[in-house]
DNA sequence: AATGAATGAGTATTCATTCAT
DNA sequence: TATGAATGAATACTCATTCAT
């Protein structure tokens, strides 16, 4: 299977190309979780790499191409580290699992996260809009939704409205999402929030009791 | 002896003053929530104001002096109207108050909001570091944990480790919190939200039957 | 700050790089030594070497960085061409030389001294204290109160108080400097001067007769 | 910093206008005494004196023309003062009694003559040219000039070629200007300055014994 | 494949001056 | 007389991008 490149006009990676730009994305990304998306220059990022700006610019036609794929590859990592959440056999334990899941996910990539965070909460387009962040019905809900309306449907959740659903799913991503950013705090535990969170979701979504 | 003050009458030179005051800040305000924090420069805020860069210099020392006041003024209005959650008496519903009251403002001062998240998490010192955005023990969960804490004494909430109840707050804020961006959607429907919202922490607080 | 090199392994000497440095230096001493320092901003500099004001900034950190370099070098050559007067054996003619060298030199640096004088008494610090200049008790009196003092202690010369060696080192420095700024005027006899300054400070220091 | 207000009463507007004019003035001259010319803007001024930027530009056309002032008023109180160093009878006397006459007077009037010393050396017309600062056969070398060549011709003072006479004046004004910088040092001893400065000079210009 | 050099638009801020009140 | 308000040009500096080598 191949995957294709955002075209760059190199249709072939050589070793060095490949290394040179995994390189700079991790350059990128140190620079941008440690100094924000708007402090991370592409002479940063160079800087931290021991190289010229142009070799950035060489390999990423453009800023906006860099942060394209630092993005997409945190997508990509996360899409194949979440695929044990489908193997949970009812909504609750999917539930949990995907809150656990994911929270590991943060904590295994504390700064790829915060960094990609940086970048859609703050790259735009020219006239201002937010390139990456999506309305609430954004795609990465889905799934979510998914798992609270089956759990609905099979009766182990309780009842929810279409939009409870939603706002439901918000909710968990927002507390996933967030603990992104406490994370930078190196007294922050990570196991237990993962277990508070576990409980408080599955209390806010399990059937009630007559 | 007395000395006389040369007291020229200050009614009308200082409403100009606020005029112009709140004029800027209100322009700068919808230039951040519309643009963003990086794209919200001294030339654009001016132009939008119809005026000239200089004149935002003049009534504002600095940048981050405008920052400042726009941030302040959120949290003054801010305290005056969650003042009625205290009113509430009992744990369960001063929670939902507290939701309530807090999104009620976020959808009465919707661009406000949006322009002093936008501040928050991204004005940063000259040596990169978060200017207003504090770690997670922020004095903004205090009133959150305090409820939480009485609700489980007091017995009608579930038992909370002093961890679970800082985990608790966090997750009730960053849901009202996020709640801010969600509403650049017209189509958002903020009471529905709250409803939902309040049931979810409802569920997820209450002491649970035997 | 950590650097995550592949390495290149190869130091080119940047001729451009010296070069530009020094067109940059040249221009930025002729704009300084006609319009003043104050009126020497980088545009000008820049416009006068046919540049845009971004290759300055470019090859100089920053302004201070530049004025740096221009006072620095001046240094240098200077201690360079004044290492002749060493070679004189007698106070007297150590003193004549030190003038004629002093003033020779000027006369053949007339724009970089005229520029050094403007920046050692014009930049400043952001407190506004002078960055360059320094009270009167400054290194460059050293060598000349040290003649002073050979002279006496050897005897050509007149007794001095200790602040009178000092009076007449500042006396000599002020006539040399001062020959700075009469060297603008093209009419101006540098040779001459340098005879009658010679023989006005010899006069003024030798052992005077019974 | 301290504001030097005038009481406001019902006096005469001519009064005022003279009050005020002082007022500026002096606040101008602290001010670039203490920050130098360049950073004496007129905010600063007008800060100083407890006053609105726009007082200033009321009372002096421009910031040329209280420069103007600043200076001219200078030269008025210090022709007042010389008028002593007239009386004296001999070349030898009426020369050390410009020395220390000079000195006095700028003893007298330190910040006063620092301020005006930044404005002659600073002020420049548009095009680059120093507004005040004129080449070596400046005016103000006339009246030493005077001494020197009726000492020659009376015979007390040694043979001066026409150069020789001018180099001596320039020397001496040299010494007694450059005097101004160094009483910022309250450490620095005008009196003792004084008598080894005239000593110098006398020397120097004295017939010599054949 | 990499780089040093250059650019030009954009940043916040300062300032002398003008003017209606 | 005095002032607060406003202006517009000027300041040093930053940055993503381009390009010849």
């Amino acid at each position: 299977m191949e995957t294709k490149n955002i075209s760059t006009g190199h249709s072939k990676e050589s070793f060095i190309e490949k290394a040179r730009r995994a390189q700079i994305m991790e350059c990128a990304i140190e620079t941008i979780a440690e100094r924000g998306f708007a402090q991370a220059s592409i002479g940063q990022i160079a800087k931290r790499a021991g190289i010229s700006k142009g070799v950035v610019s060489y390999h990423f036609s453009s800023k906006e191409e860099l942060m394209h794929h630092i993005v997409t590859a945190l997508y990509v990592d996360g899409a194949a580290f979440m695929s044990r959440i489908a193997e949970e056999t009812t909504p609750a334990s999917m539930l949990r699992s995907y809150i656990e899941t994911n929270l590991a996910f943060i904590g295994a990539h504390k700064q790829h996260v915060a960094a990609v965070m940086e970048i859609v909460w703050n790259a735009r387009t020219e006239d201002g809009k937010l390139l990456y962040a999506k309305p609430a019905n954004d795609a990465i809900l889905v799934p979510l939704e998914a798992i609270i309306r089956w759990g609905q449907e099979e009766g182990s959740f309780r009842a929810f409205s279409e939009f409870g659903a939603r706002v439901m799913a918000m909710t968990i991503r927002n507390a996933i999402d967030r603990a992104g950013s406490l994370l930078a705090d190196p007294a922050f535990d990570i196991e237990a929030y993962t277990l508070e969170m576990a409980t408080l979701f599955d209390l806010a979504t399990r059937r009630q009791p007559d």
